[in-house]
DNA sequence: GCAAGGTC
């Protein structure tokens, strides 16, 4: 053997994968701290394959952050600056220990500008003496063994520098706006009323909160205006269907009642069938995006849960890589052996399995979105052994999606009636389902209902039971829920598929929003008003859409990252001296704003004694947290409350009594429902066993 | 303290 090759990936699931392609299979598997790596022989040299742990290297200012402009970063291993990283430390030393002899590298991490900064940091930072300059590059989009291999035939002959230098610009700059921007908005209380307050700013928090903060906006600006329904209610045997007036809604009072008093007393006749048949295409492959967004449709499971529980079900190799944008599901990952092996976990799944087994093709409806190193989420086909609640939910929703893309188009009739009471039009409208494809394999979980119709004829009478006059209101733009921002985040390219959810719990955390349905509290709306006023560009996706614009530049050579950075220094140093000259008068808003929004926070629901607020109080004898009216002394009532865990109040009253519920979040456990009733029925059940 | 990005 003429020398050693040091191959690094990006995450350990990689590195096996990676060592498995190149050796045919025949890697042999070594730990070293704790790490896994692989070793093997390949054209007459020896190859050890170890993966990094994503970033082992992030940026840290070298000096404390007490003043801003601050711009003085630079890169140290994450557990340094991370309490929480400590388990990225005995990577370093493995890629340390085993890159010392080695007389060629090559970066194997995913081929996008992040992976090319994480081995990008491993060269320069760990393996020194000339790596980074003897590197080599493989480039592939999926982690399949062919395509690795080919990766590897192909080999870049140099790192792709042009790609590194875009990733270590777009590091830079969301630290320089984002730190430099939080710093300005904390210190700006604590000049005006010597308190810290933990702010935040940054590059996609900043721009999601502004396009609630619209949303809500349009919610209080919105002014409801009056309309009229008509409907009657026909009897045809059994069956009773509601049929509207064809104009839909009036907004004149007196046509609403015209119309009305002319049906009035009146019968329906039939006077035309319309319908049509259709296809509904079954779903496409779910990326995390789509599966947070349909877990949280059907189980009201948050964005950052759903993420949690698809990472537990991947470490349990039930399902494949979660964190991928890709809507696409590659042949090669064999779905006919997949599908038998589902096949066997179960006997709904025996039946579904068997009837896709039977068609003529397998083959998936694939979406359009991509992802540069993974395919679609899909289930491995691993018999699930120990999971229970959620995590049956979430992994049974992968499963019937995976089956449901590979089902035929369903079959849909869709029938409106036309009648005519009193001389005035209505509608009839029915759905029909003719074959359901890929219904019955989605199950449960598909939406479409079956709306039925009373089979007649033109010219038939159908007997009218009540004729109703409803006034309705326009109704304001819904708030946003946690999945629907998400969905609105993807659209506008805020945040990646890994950081959407924990960014939008950023913002709950800072007490900048607040609910399920999401509201924006006094200090969000503060916040957003402070840098509309002095920094706007934070404020619109546009930033980020000019970030990508200045990466794809320094790709192409036509830009350097110093000119890029240089001019971010400027622009921030200009807005940050005007923010600056206003401190006292920005600081004192957000401060009371944040007064207000925490108030707020801690009102759990009304007081059943005298109506006041009923708040989460801590003891100052006892330091006890508990809920007590808002009205004391005048009001004593009180309730107890867990003492452990961060309590969150719940909009929706308890189920079993309707009295105000908090959510207790433990660190590691699952958040749970507190019914603050201590007499509640739910919870005799408990005493009981 | 404070971002956004990768990872488990």
């Amino acid at each position: 053997m003429t020398g050693k090759v040091l191959v690094i990936c990006e995450k350990p699931s990689a590195a096996a994968k990676i060592a498995a392609a190149l050796s045919a299979g025949r890697p042999n598997k070594r730990e070293k701290h704790g790490v896994t790596y692989y070793e093997f022989s390949l054209d007459g040299k020896r190859f050890v394959v170890v993966p990094a742990l994503g970033h082992l290297y992030t940026l840290k200012n070298t000096r404390p952050l007490h003043t801003y402009p601050m711009y003085d970063v630079e890169w140290v291993p994450i557990h340094e600056a991370d309490r929480n990283a400590k388990r990225a430390e005995p990577f370093i030393r493995v890629i340390r220990e085993l890159g010392k002899d080695a007389t060629e590298f090559i970066s194997a991490c995913d081929y996008d500008i992040e992976g090319s900064v994480v081995a990008y940091n491993v060269l320069r930072f760990v393996c020194g003496n000339g790596a980074v300059q003897k590197a080599k590059r493989m480039k592939f989009s999926t982690l399949t063994a062919q395509e690795l291999r080919k990766a590897y035939e192909n080999l870049m002959p140099r790192l792709d520098f042009e790609l590194i230098e875009a990733g270590l610009t777009r590091h830079e700059l969301d630290w320089y706006w984002g730190m430099n921007l939080s710093k300005a908005l904390s210190s700006a209380v604590e000049t005006a009323e010597q308190r810290f307050v933990k702010l935040s700013a940054g590059r996609v928090q900043t721009p999601t909160l502004k396009i609630l903060t619209e949303r809500e906006r349009e919610i209080e600006e919105f002014e409801p205006v009056p309309f009229w329904e008509i409907a009657v209610v026909l009897r045809i045997g059994k069956l009773k269907v509601k049929a509207q007036h064809e104009r839909g809604r009036f907004w004149d009072k007196t046509e609403a009642e015209r119309a009305y008093s002319s049906c009035h007393g009146h019968n329906a006749r039939v006077t035309k069938i319309e319908s049509r048949r259709y296809r509904r295409n079954p779903p496409t492959p779910f990326n995390l995006g789509d599966l947070q967004s349909e877990a949280y449709r059907c189980f009201g499971l948050s964005p950052i849960r759903t993420q949690q529980i698809a990472q537990d079900l991947y470490q349990a190799a039930l399902i494949s890589y979660p964190r991928t944008s890709s809507q696409k599901l590659p042949p090669v990952i064999g779905y006919a052996e997949i599908i038998e092996k589902l096949g066997k976990i179960g006997r709904e799944y025996g039946r579904l399995a068997a009837m896709l087994l039977e068609q003529e093709r397998l083959e998936p409806n694939q979406g359009k979105k991509e992802d540069p190193a993974h395919p679609a989420i899909f289930p491995t086909g691993e018999p699930p052994t120990d999971i229970r609640g959620a995590h049956l939910k979430v992994y049974d929703l992968i499963v019937r999606r995976f089956f449901s893309v590979f089902a035929p188009p369903a079959v849909v009739e869709s029938t409106k009636l036309h009648l005519e009471i009193g001389g005035e039009p209505f509608k009839l409208s029915g759905r029909k389902i003719l074959d359901p494809g890929w219904l019955e394999f989605y199950g449960k979980y598909a939406s479409s209902e079956e709306v039925q119709l009373p089979d007649v004829k033109v010219g038939d009478v159908l007997k009218a039971e009540e004729w109703v006059l409803e006034e309705k209101q326009t109704q304001p733009p819904p708030r946003y829920n946690p999945a629907s921002i998400i969905r609105e985040m993807e659209a506008k390219h805020l945040g990646t598929k890994g950081t959407r959810g924990p960014i939008l719990q950023t913002l709950y955390t800072r007490g900048y929003i607040a609910g399920e349905q999401i509201r924006v509290t006094e200090l969000g709306k503060q916040v957003v008003k402070a840098l509309a006023q002095y920094c706007p560009e934070i404020l619109s996706e546009e930033l980020t859409a000019k970030f990508e614009l200045e990466m794809e530049a320094i790709q192409l050579g036509k830009k350097k990252r110093e000119e890029v950075l240089e001019e971010a220094k400027r622009k921030l140093a200009e807005i940050l001296e005007k923010f600056r000259l206003h401190e006292a008068e920005i600081g004192k808003k957000l401060g009371e704003a944040q007064r207000v929004a925490r108030a707020r926070s801690r009102v759990i629901g009304k007081c059943p004694r005298c109506g006041g607020d009923l708040r989460i109080v801590v003891s100052k004898r006892s330091k006890k947290r508990f809920a007590g009216c808002s009205n004391y002394p005048q009001c004593d009532f009180s309730l107890p409350l867990p003492q452990n865990g961060l309590l969150q109040p719940l909009e929706q009253v308890c189920p079993a009594c309707q009295s105000p519920q908090v959510l207790v979040r433990r660190a590691g456990k699952r958040p749970y429902r507190f019914c603050l009733n201590p007499e509640c029925p739910e919870k005799e059940k408990w005493r009981g066993k």
